[in-house]
DNA sequence: ATGTATGCAAACCATTTGCAATGAC
DNA sequence: GTCATTGCAAATGGTTTGCATACAT
């Protein structure tokens, strides 16, 4: 009997996740699994039944949105909805590299920033009645692209 | 000539906001940010309209999507995306008062929540390429009447 | 006078739903 | 064998758009 404790995959951790919610193991389920693996970025339900596509694999729009909720209920993604209107999902990889967005009110473009100070203090953070899970820190400003814009802009007004 | 400053009313922030981008003045929008500031909490496109109609005050949905699209430009209106359809806003009052919200997984109810340590830590954090004008954070989690619920069905499974 | 804003109806489009067929248990 | 899941097509519903009319500038 082992005793070596390894980290369980995110294939072990969703065929848990399924097994202990008496859910079915079906092919499609991992087969969109490890499509979102193989990710790197955001992707948006679309984009991840185009590469599905895109691999030859058959499954329907209706079976990537189920198993994307089923996903982020058992933790393993993560779904946004910045400003668009069709929702971006990620991959939740491990708690160590949380990271939050930096959203351009101008353009939309999404930056990632870490920062440890800002997890901890929140991550330590007790609230009367709440049990808290995750958080999601969204900051909105100008990226210096639409900066630069803005002041072009201003100029020729003059 | 006057020299005592007294903080704008929003309807001079809007107004001048409104003339600075060479945007008409016109009633129906002074009617909605009216009716906004009468509100307490969150409120829904919808819910708006109905409260303008209840008012005996026409104004067409496509114009109070219109206007709470400028009342968050100009910053009297934060606009929120959670896990609903529909985008849920709140008056963006002095930025004294900025709150943060709970959201439970579970029931999806969402609490306010206040904490100025979380605000000054984020608030003084600078970024490269990107000048910072607001924050959003949001934090999941299960409320207590969910917890209970939780392990009541836990019992029953035994 | 000019052209933006309004309001209606129609379009949009990401997501959800209904339902028959399939397949995990 | 039972019943959840799949996949297609159709429905949903918040939001946006097109366009004629009204009105701020």
């Amino acid at each position: 009997m082992s005793v070596i404790k390894r980290p369980l995959t995110t294939h072990e951790l969703f065929d848990e996740f399924l097994r202990s919610n008496r859910k079915r193991r079906t092919v499609e389920r991992f087969a969109i699994l490890e499509r979102v693996g193989n990710t790197t970025g955001h992707f948006s339900a679309e984009s991840l039944f185009e590469i599905m596509q895109n691999d030859g694999y058959h499954v329907s729009p209706t079976t990537v949105y189920s198993t994307l909720e089923l996903l982020v209920e058992c933790g393993l993604v993560k779904r946004h909805r910045f400003n668009n209107k069709a929702s971006i999902y990620e991959r939740a990889s491990g708690s160590a590299s949380n990271h939050h967005h930096l959203i351009c009110s101008m353009c939309g473009k999404i930056k990632e920033m870490r920062d440890s100070d800002i997890d901890t203090i929140i991550k330590n953070k007790r609230f009367p009645a709440f049990t808290q899970t995750s958080f999601a820190l969204n900051i909105y400003g100008i990226c210096s692209t639409c900066t630069r814009k803005q002041r072009r802009e201003k100029k020729l007004k003059k």
